[in-house]
DNA sequence: TCCCGTCTTTGCGCCAACGCAAATAACAGA
DNA sequence: TCTGTTATTTGCGTTGGCGCAAAGACGGGA
């Protein structure tokens, strides 16, 4: 079995329940392909030709508005698909792919991929319940974006960035990837004033502990409490 | 062929490349269930049992938070399948839907169609489509909802269910179904009275005419203007 | 070691949109 | 026709969070 970059393929959940011999046969059409950090897989608008496995590494998903705005619509962890976009019926991608680490992917054709969906009917069922899953997550957003206060937001987003990628420390749970500022504002939808204030507030209050692109969760169990009471 | 309140069962784009002997067979595991406007198919937090296609009518999807505010998720037109949680991983639904006017719908077993979906490798790429194309105008809408102001994402809600849903009138093009102010707020992240006082902004410009629950756009164009210049 | 680019913090003024309140207006059912 | 319920409009005070500005920190590369 395949096992590339430390990561095992079996685990991945889009291939749950796929037979040894259909996996090898389809990760021999995958052809692996790396983007060192600050680079992207591909930009938002780009002809979707591919669709992509993260392997190794960590990638932001981020739309760009008219005005300039910039939204992360996505943090995608190694085992996680993205760039389907071709499959899910558009022509062009609808953000961009950028590497916060440099990270590494496995790579198919749309057209290879769509054979495969169409021949392992657990491969499609599979992509349903991640695509589903991925639906309600942008759902929640939206009415938490909608009805919710920035505070309660920025406590969701940390918990949601622990819950994907937890890195242990001494003093409490350290987010696994380097996180800007700016990366949390354009996940919330604030500015990166509003975010470092709450921070800092946070941080005098002992809820957490944060450096340049660091964030350290001393008191998970508070941030929920901000999370869900609005305390 | 079936052909049930007037309504081509062979125009679903789920249904599109299914042969017709598959057709009639799925149709015939379906049951008819009906909801009067103001009722629910079904509840938040409901098990999530059965599928469904919307045949006649018109239904909003709703997200209710703790707190009680409300964000209307999506509105269904016949044709759209709504409703599928358990399919897509989900063991409850994540929102309630409630007839806007009386409506009928086609309810399958989550698990026949389940089956269907993998012994019709067509049904799953045509569901991965129409989900990704949900996941697209979600993602959208959460850029929108985090980076625009209101009045600009209610000129979009009111052109999104322009395109949905045109009936055209002497004057311009009818909203076709019953929207109140608070529907509208609830689809943009809004309130009431905001969307009200937009409104009446607008139909003092002559862009549109509103009423109880009805919207009629008389000048789309300045509409889109609106929603894409920043006008 | 120093320098430069990136990231973060903090202050201050402002305004879009909310929250509350109260007066219509329109429809549905008796 | 009357009455109760549901929608809509409009006013007014408040404020959360933005926009602008400027001053630190940190860290990587030469």
């Amino acid at each position: 079995m395949d096992n590339r970059g430390g990561f095992d393929l079996r685990r991945v959940l889009l291939f749950r329940g796929l037979n040894g011999c259909d996996l090898t046969a389809l990760l021999a059409k995958a052809r692996q392909e790396a983007a060192v950090r600050g680079s992207t897989f591909f930009n938002e608008c780009d002809d979707a030709l591919h669709c992509r496995l993260l392997v190794a590494g960590r990638i932001k998903l981020v739309q760009t508005s008219t005005d300039g705005n910039q939204v992360v619509t996505r943090f995608v962890a190694p085992g996680e698909m993205f760039g389907w976009a071709q499959v899910l019926g558009a022509s062009v991608y609808p953000g961009s792919a950028e590497a916060m680490v440099d990270s590494v992917a496995l790579t198919w054709d749309a057209a290879s991929m769509r054979s495969a969906l169409a021949a392992h009917p657990v491969l499609a069922l599979n992509a349903l319940e991640l695509l589903g899953a991925r639906l309600r997550e942008a759902q929640d957003r939206l009415r938490e974006v909608a009805t919710e206060r920035v505070e309660r937001r920025v406590a969701r987003a940390l918990l949601r960035l622990a819950r994907q990628s937890a890195r242990p420390t001494g003093e409490g749970v350290e987010i696994g990837f380097p996180v800007t500022r700016q990366d949390l504002a354009e996940t919330t939808g604030a500015t990166l004033h509003t975010v470092s204030r709450i921070l800092a507030a946070w941080e005098h209050s002992g809820i957490l502990a944060g450096s340049r692109q660091r964030i350290v969760l001393l008191h998970p169990g508070r941030l929920e409490t901000l999370a869900e009471d609005g305390g």
